[in-house]
DNA sequence: AATTCGCGCAACCGCCTGATC
DNA sequence: CGATCAGGCGGTTGCGCGAAT
């Protein structure tokens, strides 16, 4: 079974915006909403697929888009959060006020991209490129062994991301600036989750877990916020797609954040499972499209 | 001044997912 | 429960423009 087309395509303008277009479709949207995107150009006497309208309303005509080029502070917001998220644009952008991800995605093919690889860094890893500069490399870890730990992967995905995502701000921005009291990393709310009594909790669930608690997922709460941590869920392991799914609205109303390890519990035992030796993913998965602020509050 | 080249960005395309029937 | 629809996302393309030759 063939998939229908969005919309029908003869007759349909393609191409660059008017600016007589762009009037309508702010006008349209101003009075009535989008509503419907498919019945929108129609209702709004423009001759264009929804599609169409959609993207031109949510890349350029939305009225809270912060034009402009990105600031030094935004671009390495980008980097470290890609390092977190991968090309999850949309979640990306999520976390940057006024920008879209057609914006990040574009800023990153074209600029950082090109920047992270000049100085040595794989831009999909994060990592160095040359294995021979152990000075700059990644934590060495032993070679993986069975009776690795969820924890001891925890710690050490930590380590990593501390030390990586360090590096990479100092050689893209300069030595490390001292730290200012009201301007927080997303990389230290990271942290101070970990040395948090959110952290402290996560590491006694853990040690339960090790007794034998069944549940791959471990949880804890602290303020009204959930923390779960553990692997992917099967249900999505399983899916074509290997990233987390996207922020689904349900997810956006309650402030549960899910730290996607890259290991895996074997189906049939609580046996925890190595992931692909070396990498551990990790995943940040926002509670909202606010930025980092909900843990702010929280760590205050 | 004309041409070529490279870059940046807006727009399109195809796929995936959740909702609805 | 499967089929269909609509919206959203990430990857890719192609055009416009400025710099270089």
């Amino acid at each position: 079974m063939g998939r229908a087309p969005c919309c029908e395509k003869t007759g349909l303008k393609r191409g660059p915006w008017t600016q007589e277009e762009d009037e309508l479709l702010v006008e349209y949207i101003k009075k009535n909403g989008h509503g419907s995107w498919r019945s929108l150009p129609k209702l709004a006497g423009l001759l264009r697929c929804g599609k169409s309208c959609r993207l031109r309303w949510t890349n350029y005509l939305r009225p809270d888009i912060k034009r402009g080029p990105f600031s030094p502070e935004e671009e390495k917001l980008v980097i470290q959060l890609h390092a977190i998220l991968g090309n999850r644009w949309a979640a990306i952008a999520a976390q940057i006020p006024g920008r879209t991800d057609n914006e990040i995605k574009n800023l990153w093919n074209t600029h950082l991209r090109k920047r992270l690889l000049s100085i040595g860094i794989d831009p999909q890893t994060h990592e160095p490129t040359s294995v021979s500069s152990p000075s700059v490399g990644p934590i060495k870890r032993p070679p993986a062994s069975p009776s690795t730990r969820h924890m001891a992967q925890w710690e050490s995905a930590r380590l990593e991301a501390e030390a990586r995502l360090s590096m990479e701000s100092s050689l893209l921005f300069g030595p490390l600036t001292p730290p200012q009291p009201n301007k927080r990393t997303n990389t230290d709310y990271f942290l101070r989750i970990w040395h948090s009594e959110v952290g402290n909790s996560f590491r006694n669930i853990s040690k339960g877990e090790k007794l034998g608690c069944s549940s791959p997922m471990s949880q804890a709460s602290v303020s009204g916020m959930t923390i779960e941590m553990g692997p992917k869920p099967e249900a999505e392991l399983s899916s074509s797609n290997p990233e987390p799914e996207p922020e689904s609205k349900s997810k956006l109303e309650h402030k549960t954040i899910h730290f996607y390890t890259g290991f895996t519990h074997s189906s049939s035992s609580n046996e925890v499972e190595d992931s692909s030796d070396t990498e551990l993913q990790l995943f940040f998965d926002f509670p909202g499209q606010n930025d980092m602020s909900f843990l702010e509050a929280h760590f205050n």
